[in-house]
DNA sequence: TGTACATCAGTGAACGCGCGTTCACTGATGTAC
DNA sequence: TGTACATCAGTGAACGCGCGTTCACTGATGTAC
């Protein structure tokens, strides 16, 4: 296993994190290793931020497997990072979807909903970078030799749209009550979705600049882009 | 420079693109192969935004030389890498300045100076990309087995910060002359670069996305973030 | 004008590493008779 | 109740690859005498 862990965790050491040979799963539960796979290599994700840099014979170290058992659950590497990719997604659409459906009004909704996605990429900024940070490789330049260039990753668009889906939804509903000026929502919506991304991703770069609370972009960028005039709490955060 | 200048310029193409035997340089002009190696990896970066993935063994094949010429005027992968990005950052700038002095008044300077760096963004996605999208690697967790994964990588932060000051400075004076409403100008300018940012690289990282022009989003940032009013030809890109 | 020598700009082979993937295999567990 | 067999969840060794870096070297060019 990759991370040595000072100290060994008393009852999951042997299952999950220790060196020594992993319990087998009974039959009928080798799906089970599916799930500690895709885990592993999220956890590693998590620390790195560096989709090419992920190893199969890593996530093989953390499990405490050997690197070809994959392959038993999984065609290849590409597999694999998309069913970490596509929980991350569901995990992020979640805990936005909940994060609204607490809130009574259009824009507590749409407050709520965003700052629950800013709140996801500050908890886990390596995973928002994997999932948003990527650039498709472009030219590839027909060169045989530099073929080890993988091509774009594995996204599955479905997932974001459904959460950019939410957003306009959200600034449209606040634009029928009249609690902000009425306007394009997809258009709004785009703004403040790129605007999100870019403080949110600028403040996982540059950890060493010194950055305002992050409530305060937030609002800055709902108050500007889409007319919120509602802040409440202001020390918050 | 580092910059691939689009046409193979008639002398220097054999020295640098071809695939047979380099000619050698003369004595005192080793330093030559030093800007030669500089833009080799800055047009390989610029193909792939990768910056784990570029190899010395790479640029030395494109150069046509062998890879530990290299070492004869870099000590180590990493400065090499710190040479690209210096000469990428000064690039910005240059472009940025040299738009902001086309301007006479404050607001035209200030609508220029953002147009230049996103056109920048636009035109280099992939050294926009290794210039600001990079996330530190955190734990690294004192496991010497995983310990390949390479720390920070250089960042010049100087010419990052030299960059925003500009901005700062283009909306303190925007303010001063009454063109905008008075605020913290260091917050405002912030917001307009993160913003930018962000819809900067989720333009290249999702180039499938229906995007509206790209100067649209712009005045819609600066007029919601700024409270710039002037949007000239609004027909215009 | 000739020659020994220093310097400079590189080269080629090799090191030890990690990688994705393939292959033939093992050995515990369940099942049919 | 015993036994042959199938299945299932893995393993260990090996493949060919590219990587950063080190090392001893080469051979053209300049310079001192």
């Amino acid at each position: 296993m990759s991370v040595n862990c000072s100290g060994p965790p008393p009852e999951a050491a042997e299952a999950v994190a220790s060196v020594g040979r992993r319990a087998r799963n009974p039959q009928g539960q080798g799906s089970r290793l599916r799930a500690e796979l895709v885990a592993a290599a999220d956890d590693i994700l998590a620390r790195t931020g560096d989709i090419e840099g992920l190893s199969l014979r890593a996530v093989a170290r953390e499990v405490g497997i050997a690197t070809p058992s994959i392959y038993l659950h999984f065609p290849d590497k590409r597999a694999l990072v998309r069913a970490v990719l596509e929980a991350r997604f569901q995990q992020l659409s979640a805990v936005v979807q909940a994060a609204i459906s607490q809130q009574p009004d259009p824009v507590g909704k749409l407050r709520a909903g965003t700052l629950a996605y800013c709140q996801f990429a500050t908890d886990h900024p390596h995973a928002y970078r994997v999932l948003f940070g990527r650039v498709p490789v472009a030219v590839s330049r027909d060169d045989s030799a530099s073929s080890h260039v993988t091509a774009a990753p594995p996204q599955p668009p479905a997932a974001g749209a459904d959460a950019f889906g939410l957003l306009v939804e959200g600034v449209q509903r606040c634009m029928d009550t009249g609690a902000v000026p009425a306007a394009d929502p997809a258009r709004v919506a785009l703004n403040v979705w790129t605007a999100l991304h870019g403080l949110l991703s600028l403040r996982s770069s540059i950890p060493q600049f010194p950055w305002p609370p992050l409530t305060q972009q937030v609002d800055d960028v709902l108050r500007g882009l889409v007319g919120l005039r509602h802040n409440p709490a202001p020390e918050q955060e």
